[in-house]
DNA sequence: ACAAGTCTTGAGAACGCTAACAAGATGCGC
DNA sequence: GCGCATCTTGTTAGCGTTCTCAAGACTTGT
């Protein structure tokens, strides 16, 4: 409403060119049978009047919509917004989709859309309808919701899951949470630690539970134990807090903890300078997130690095290049890194 | 192309209902003269098939196209976002902008463009063109952008310009930089401090200029001096450890540094303690941005905190709530709060 | 040089919705 | 009970683009 100036539409270019409307179309979609001499002259015209397709107009026709839709949790977003606590993942995942995105003349558009409600479907399906994207990204922890999964695969909308290691419906993209979890583990053993702790994430994220698994592997590799070593936590720094005491209480002779988020990561930091314990010489310390605050702490903390714009990146190419029919949806893994800060060392006595 | 299934039109519900199309479409938007009777029956049928109206087509028949479309400056988004510093201010305005925007039926989209390239305009414009927006909100520095803000008046596209109190054309909602600016420099004078350094961000950005403004104000009213006191960074860290440097080599008996981001306060922080000098005991500092990272350095910022998230908010809500002929484009003013932490202490030899 | 193709271009319909107008139903005053 | 205003509903015409199909122009092989 109220353009104030003109749009200027396909007709004009058309009348400016002196060709028909569906010449300048093919023009502008890259037709392929068009005389090169036609297609300059349309071009120029297109050029001079500054013409832009309307994409609502292209959607009307049937053809692409252009947009990339991007699902994420309501409740926890809101959350860590409220609290200050810095929506790293949101930005990461945000700007490898929208840089992906604007690269093939794609767009990006958010939803929050929260989890436990039983709404999740209706939102979703009213996001569809109206936005009617070529492409849906699910984040954690909806990469693995049945009912959003279902919904996408019935309606026939090509999906990623970032996140998620089982396969189709949908492209799965993983950041190797299991091997991550292993990574850290066995670089803690490897400084001599045998009593490492680990302060997992809620169920509802399956990558919890893949963390937990490299763990326990690591753990059973070594012929070490587990019990009485698992906490869980909501990635929140209260939550961490509670973990790490109940982790040291129950432990004493705990040396090593992995937590599931920075923040938890540092409300352990917290904990262990409360109790006397000096970071990294009595108690080391890896995190999983790898967010800016972490290169500024006292001492800045060893963590884990998941690609998470890289991920995200490769969800929006792969929707975007997927036919409409192609079939066989590829499970993805990208692979987790650790960055070594000094949060970690040798276990005491080791050295 | 290739939606799996069949998607809802507003036919069907026409269809279902007994009715003809206008009347549903008269239903949807809340018309005001359908009889109770025939709105019940028709809601229901939308309910029951699951009728969302499908945006484009509503943009296509003239009515609004429920997008606010937000401009971000691409390089700094991507310097940031490479060098993991942590984009805190894109996560605010997406937060606040999406929130509110999902609040009213809208939805945002974002759109990074270079502020350097003579492509601004046609970027710009391409973008407007495509996606044909309700209302555009612009970030520094494009809110001051004359090339921007013309276009945009000229196609009589509502926008708001973030971080920008000069009046029209276009909403102005500005975070009150000189008063933040005012509002430190005045704390530490109260603290004694006579010697306080200004680490500013780049002219570029007004809100630069602002900030600056407001530290001479405090220093002339109290009449201190501002020579060889005022270095200029560009928000990053490298740039805040040569300010900090700079300053500290130039005036030895400098007590106190203001610094335009938290980046660059941290820099500080760093030069200080290389210096041998203690935050706050010798030197006390105060940042701007309030980042999540600023509560876990040590000692803890104090930082002035901009409701960025707000801001944009209230700017949504003008853009959503303004007419297409409404005039006469308002300045708004939100205040900036100072959180004092840790960093900031009685001058040395004034306790 | 002619038939059979291939390339190039254009005309018209369709997408889903709303604005503008038209027509029928209802209410009111006298 | 009649004429007029008002409320309610339906009909038609686009919005800007692409798709389908058909027609004209140009090749090519013989």
């Amino acid at each position: 409403m109220a353009r104030g100036r003109k749009t200027v539409t396909i007709r004009e270019v058309a009348e400016d060119a002196g060709v028909s409307l569906q010449t300048v179309s093919r023009v502008v979609n890259g037709g392929p049978n068009v005389r090169p001499q036609l297609r300059d002259k349309v071009r120029a015209s297109i050029e001079r009047l500054g013409y832009v397709p309307s994409l609502a107009a292209q959607r009307m026709s049937g053809s692409r919509s252009y947009i990339i839709l991007a699902i994420n949790d309501r409740e926890r977003t809101l959350a860590d917004w409220r609290e200050r606590r810095g929506t790293d993942w949101v930005d990461q995942m945000l700007l490898g989709g929208i840089l992906t995105c604007s690269k093939h003349g794609y767009r990006m558009m958010v939803e929050l859309i929260d989890t436990h409600s039983d709404h999740v479907e209706r939102e979703l399906g009213a996001a569809i309808s109206a936005l009617q994207p070529d492409g849906v990204v699910l984040t954690p922890p909806h990469s693995e919701n049945r009912l959003i999964t279902a919904l996408l695969a019935e309606r026939g909308i090509p999906f990623a899951r970032i996140g998620s290691n089982t396969p189709g419906p949908g492209i799965a993209l993983t950041m190797g949470d299991e091997g991550a979890g292993h990574l850290a583990t066995c670089r803690l053993i490897e400084l001599g630690h045998r009593r490492i702790g680990m302060i997992a994430g809620p169920a509802q994220y399956s990558l919890s539970g893949w963390r937990i698994e490299g763990w326990k592997r690591a753990l059973a590799e070594h012929g070490l134990p587990v019990e009485g070593l698992l906490e869980v936590g909501d990635f929140g720094y209260e939550s961490g807090t509670r973990a790490a005491r109940a982790l040291l209480d129950r432990n004493p002779d705990l040396t090593a903890i992995i937590a599931s988020s920075d923040q938890m990561a540092l409300a352990a930091l917290e904990v262990a300078r409360d109790r006397g314990l000096a970071v990294p010489r009595d108690l080391s310390l890896i995190s999983f997130d790898n967010t800016p605050i972490v290169r500024f702490t006292n001492p800045p903390l060893s963590a884990i690095d998941q690609p998470i714009a890289e991920t995200v990146s490769r969800a929006v190419e792969q929707l975007i290049a997927r036919g409409p029919d192609d079939d066989g949806d590829p499970v993805i893994e990208v692979a987790a890194g650790l960055v070594e800060r000094s949060s970690t060392a040798p276990a005491p006595g080791t050295a």
